[in-house]
DNA sequence: TAAAAAAGAATGAACATTCATTTTTATTTG
DNA sequence: CAAATAAAAATGAATGTTCATTCTTTTTTA
């Protein structure tokens, strides 16, 4: 029998409650026998599917991560022009922020600790290539700011990291409005 | 014999201990047997001067914070122009998290996880307070886009902490030339 | 010399992982 | 088509370790 036939609903119960527990408590607060508990499943199940511990918080991250670009890159293409490119994908990034809360929380913290192994984050970070790209193009076109991609990022996108937090501990809520204004505070802190 | 007597640098060497091993691995992967070792300590010693672990990294917590904000507000007085007011804050922040990288690594740690207990959590935003009566300041005298705070905060200080994350992980080098960008970047997304 | 501070060892709970069985599934055979 | 069977999948209980915290004793201090 091969290993396709081990459900795939098992399988993404188990990174689904890995997600809500450790969004919750924290990895290390999260024990497997809860994570088996939460996805209806015995704690030894879990390791037909994953190796150990930190091969579970590892395939979460990696299959979030691609959840997450997936969704933002869906409605670009590289022939798109750089300003419209952008603000699509800066769209899509806030509504996938907004909307999944859960999955953006995860991958915050998977960002700011060191729950994830190295080669894994590694791997994450490849994902945001198409955006990285446009910049490129950007730049050479007199659009974007020349500077590094760490500063463009850290002022166009990285704020709605902050807001989503602030959003789900309940301080703010985040309006149509304030997307709106947001996405202008963003561009105009990149384009020249 | 009175509390006091107690030694302030063991109870230093503690939150030192603390604050590079929670960077390290986390705080529940973080044995209290491991920072007492790192402490020159033994374990016991930690609960004379703790209630216990939870405490233990809210305290860390609040004394980092305060080690923070204290820098940050040092050369600031509330008769300070708007303008000049918030390029000072923000030049102080931007030191404190090059410089500082052990403290701000952790504080991010504490803002983006649930290690922080809530009450810890607010009392750790209090210390905020000047920059945000600064912003209020700003709106009124037409000088600052009246924005919420957290959409100001989000575009005009969090990114500091991203490009602190990238630079600890080496994967960016901040210079000051950087820092300069940065600043008018900053300063452009908030200023009308 | 008495009280506080510190220590090391002890305790008991929690946990990741493995083990020995049972259940399910799919295939083969009469 | 159904009974038999073999392999995979799943399980609950067991294992051994790690850890936070406490206990008892020793050391330091005033």
């Amino acid at each position: 029998m091969a290993k396709l036939q081990k459900s795939i609903d098992k399988r993404n119960a188990l990174i689904k409650a890995t997600i809500e527990l450790v969004n919750n408590n924290g990895f290390h607060a999260t024990p497997m026998s809860k994570i088996a508990k939460m996805a209806n499943v015995s704690p030894a199940t879990i390791y037909l599917y994953f190796e150990n511990k930190q091969d579970l918080v590892n395939q979460t991250y990696l299959e979030v991560k691609s959840k997450y670009t997936d969704f933002v890159f869906k409605t670009y293409n590289e022939n798109t022009p750089v300003k419209t490119g952008f603000e699509l994908i800066w769209k899509r990034i806030a509504e996938f922020k907004i909307n999944e809360c859960e999955y953006s929380f995860f991958l915050n913290q998977c960002n700011n600790t060191p729950i994830i192994d190295e080669p894994s984050r590694k791997e994450g970070i490849k994902h945001l290539q198409p955006l990285l790209d446009l910049w490129k193009r950007g730049k050479k076109e007199g659009v974007i700011k020349p500077f590094s991609d760490y500063i463009l990022y850290a002022y166009s996108i990285n704020p709605l990291s902050f807001l989503m937090m602030a959003q789900k501990q309940d301080e703010f809520q985040l309006t149509k409005v304030h997307i709106e204004e947001a996405f202008l505070t963003a561009w105009d802190s990149i384009k020249i």
